[in-house]
DNA sequence: GTCAATTCACATGAAAGAGACCACGGTCTAGTG
DNA sequence: CTAGACCGTGGTCTCTTTCATGTGAATTGACGA
């Protein structure tokens, strides 16, 4: 049983892939004993993650100071206009924003000004990515408590009334990944989260609002549009030498000296910029490659393991998906699987829902019907795991092409995984 | 040969249903003084 | 008399189905040269 004693816990469950080759049980506590012992590799490991908040941003100045100067009227007491955010993922959107407000309510705090800054991904799952989360939410985050569900949504809305009104200050509220909760619950919430301060008596709120996704405005209702951005900021993806930069200074305060081989910091530069400058991926490569070379009980972090670490996230990424999916999307996976082993490279909706039903019957489910297993396919494809693209056959109608875009490292892990999963 | 109409096989959108989960208020019941 | 169990009602949320409409190029068939 190689690998079961890390195994036993779910929510930490490693996957066979990732198993010390060299590990048998009699070696356990030597292990751990030479991984305390040899902590050659990362001083702090912590700075690499991507919750850490540096003391200083680089690169990010520009858009510092026009956050502040959008927010600064709230220490008079003023209420300011609505800020919008929009840039691509890791452009430092959500960390300009924190460290802005920290430091503005720094100042607040020591001239005993009141102002409260509330921040909310309204991505997080089961959180706040309804219209009744988010106000429950900001609710909770005022202190009053709400139910996770049971209450109308106007009573809820009435208690968040009443508890911002009760704060008798400014209030900026952060809504980060606001593009999510659009598309979940509607342009209504923000046309009434925008619209809340002709209901407030003794407070104001102040509204930022972040994006990942750039055409996000042109789905905005133009009444939400036209308040919801009174401001409005872009930020520009970093360049291959501004991700250089940034990772250097993390890695001097992440890594013991002379640790990372020559070369290793532009080579994972270069990666994120092709990934369009996102500083968070390329911050999360390094910390891979350095946790890889740890466990291979390495001095140094080398540029091979730069190509390890891109493919373990990968790999972990759709390992993960894979096993969290519901079960009958897993049983679509895993007939264009079966479809992609039968050596095909192209296969159409039609071919993929025929198979599907044919599984779903020797599993005894009820099969989905072809509209549902049609969202089932784009949502794949939006993950990643498919590659999904229209096409016409004129007479014989319009239909989606369909390729499998996992990496053929993984395929027979997935596969197995795939079949535990179903009891096929 | 040309061109408009037709056709196919889904894609996509909207609305609504099913079932899980939860809060709340009213009613019932058993235990206590 | 009271605390706790139980139940019905009404709410949200997610997943799904049903129904309706949209799509785009190959095919078809009428028409004229």
């Amino acid at each position: 049983m190689k690998g079961a004693w890390l195994g036993t816990k779910a929510k930490a469950y490693i996957p066979p892939f990732l198993l010390e080759e060299n590990m048998k049980e009699e070696g356990l506590v030597e292990y751990f004993e030479h991984f305390l012992e040899n902590n050659t590799i990362f001083k702090k490991k912590l700075v690499l993650q991507s919750h850490y908040a540096p003391n200083t941003i680089t690169h990010r100045d520009e858009q510092i100071n026009a956050v502040a100067k959008i927010l600064a009227p709230t220490l008079r007491g003023e209420q300011t206009s609505n800020l919008f955010i929009y840039g691509k993922t890791g452009t430092g959107k959500t960390l300009v924003v924190k460290h802005t407000t920290e430091k503005l309510l720094h100042i607040a705090q020591q001239r005993d000004i009141k102002v409260k800054v509330v921040y909310v991904n309204c991505k997080l799952k089961r959180v706040a990515d309804t219209e009744y989360r988010l106000l429950a939410q900001l609710a909770r985050s005022f202190g009053k408590e709400i139910p996770a569900t049971g209450l109308p949504t106007d009573e809820v809305y009435n208690v968040f009334y009443e508890v911002i009104d009760s704060t008798r200050c400014i209030n900026i509220l952060v809504l980060d990944e606001i593009d999510q909760l659009m598309e979940r619950a509607g342009n209504d919430i923000l046309y009434n989260l925008t619209r809340i301060n002709s209901e407030l008596k003794e407070s104001r709120i102040s509204l930022v609002g972040i994006s990942n996704d750039l055409s996000f405005t042109d789905k905005l209702d133009p009444r939400v549009k036209s308040s919801l951005s009174e401001e409005e900021l872009v930020f520009p993806p970093y360049n291959a030498l501004q991700i250089q930069d940034i990772l250097r200074r993390r890695s001097d305060l992440a890594f013991h000296e002379n640790v990372l081989e020559p070369g290793l910091i532009e080579k994972c530069s270069a990666y994120a910029a092709r990934e369009h400058g996102d500083a968070r991926r390329a911050l999360e490569l390094l910390r891979v490659a350095g946790e890889i070379a740890e466990r291979e009980c390495q001095q140094q972090v080398l540029i091979a393991h730069l190509d390890k670490a891109e493919q373990k996230i990968e790999n972990d990424r759709v390992y993960h998906i894979v096993r969290t999916y519901p079960k009958q999307s897993q049983v679509i996976l895993y007939a264009i699987l079966c479809l992609h082993l039968k050596k095909r490279e192209l296969f159409f909706t039609g071919e993929i829902y025929e198979l599907y039903e044919y599984l779903c019957k020797k599993l005894n489910f009820r099969p989905l019907t072809q509209r549902r297993v049609s969202d089932v396919l784009s949502e794949l494809d939006m993950l990643g795991l498919i590659r999904a693209r229209i096409i016409s056959k004129g007479r014989y109608g319009r239909m989606r092409e369909i390729s499998l875009s996992i990496g053929e490292t993984i395929l027979p892990l997935i596969k197995k995984t795939l079949e535990e999963s179903l009891g096929l």
